[in-house]
DNA sequence: CGGTCATGCGGAG
DNA sequence: TCCGCCTGACCGG
């Protein structure tokens, strides 16, 4: 499932085909069949990302809020604004329709036919998004979602006030608690968006060791984390990836992206050589989730 | 082609 | 602490 930056992508794929038209709702899979009945007909007003949850707005007052987890996911098909991609063989960055499929010629009767276990589908005339898998999807009043909101810590692209003010809660909820950092990166109530490959890698990139406690380290170290996560989400949402590894040329880059395994500086490398000191990398369970980590550069 | 794991997280127990 | 969610990537045979 994606981070945070993934959600963004898709809250600005709703945006940009969606919002402003009216949409037929239903649930192919009968789960969300009562749901899906409050929205359809209405007209979707508005799409938001906090973290790795989206709101999708409809007349009357009613929010769609959704959830993706580990493994659910949204498929557009039909007329979709195109995204900036990364090809990850050649290293470059190019525009693509959200579903290129979607663009072949008699590639088809529109709409399709729901694959899988369709949760809801939402449509236009002329465009169709499927959701399948979600963690949680469910409608809300406004003052539901805003108090959803309020629960998570700051997210650079949705801030609630400025960008200083979202810096200085990021720093003052990691200095108020005697809690590790790995953990506190991974507390979508401390900051929103970071999951388990940005938190192995943005503490790496700060050469912190990831036990010690919030408290412990200083506004300039905290404010610090805050502005990586701030470079990284954006590069992400441009991209489409969770690009870690600065620095690298664009054979590099196309390397880098041609596996997992050689993307990033220490996640999913446990046991390997560190990229930098050659020390092996380790590996525990942080948060209930498996942290990665070099013991020589971070401490 | 079957088994395992995972870019989460809420709820049950 | 375990389960549901019920998909897709990856890996060994």
């Amino acid at each position: 499932m994606p981070e945070g930056h993934k959600v963004h992508r898709i809250s600005r794929a709703f945006a940009a085909d969606f919002v402003g038209k009216k949409i037929a709702a239903r649930s192919p899979q009968g789960r969300f069949a009562a749901g899906a009945a409050v929205l359809d007909g209405r007209k979707m007003t508005d799409s938001r990302a906090v973290g790795k949850q989206m709101f999708l707005g409809f007349t009357g007052g009613h929010w769609l809020r959704v959830h993706l987890g580990i493994y659910g996911m949204w498929d557009f098909a039909g007329r979709i604004r195109e995204q900036v991609e990364v090809d990850p063989r050649a290293g470059t960055r190019t525009l693509r329709t959200v579903h290129p499929e979607a663009a072949r010629a008699g590639s088809g009767t529109f709409p399709p036919e729901p694959v899988g276990q369709v949760r809801l589908r939402l449509a236009t005339a002329v465009a169709v998004a499927d959701l399948r898998g979600p963690n949680t999807c469910e409608l809300l009043t406004a003052d539901e979602m805003d108090a959803v909101i309020h629960k998570l810590g700051p997210d650079p692209l949705s801030p609630l006030g400025s960008p200083e003010e979202a810096e200085q809660e990021f720093v003052r909820r990691v200095r108020g608690r005697n809690v590790a950092i790995g953990q506190l990166l991974m507390d979508q109530g401390v900051v929103s968006g970071i999951g388990n490959i940005y938190r192995a890698e943005m503490l790496f990139r700060a050469g912190l060791e990831p036990h010690l406690p919030g408290r412990s380290l200083s506004a300039e170290t905290a404010a610090a984390l805050w502005r990586d996560w701030v470079g990284l989400l954006q590069v992400g949402v441009d991209t489409g990836l969770m690009l870690t590894m600065d620095g690298l040329g664009p054979e590099e880059s196309a390397l880098a992206l041609a596996s997992r395994a050689d993307r990033h500086w220490v996640y999913g490398r446990a046991g390997l050589p560190c990229r930098v000191c050659g020390t092996e990398i380790a590996l525990e369970t942080m948060a209930g989730r498996k942290l990665y980590w070099c013991p020589s550069c971070q401490r």
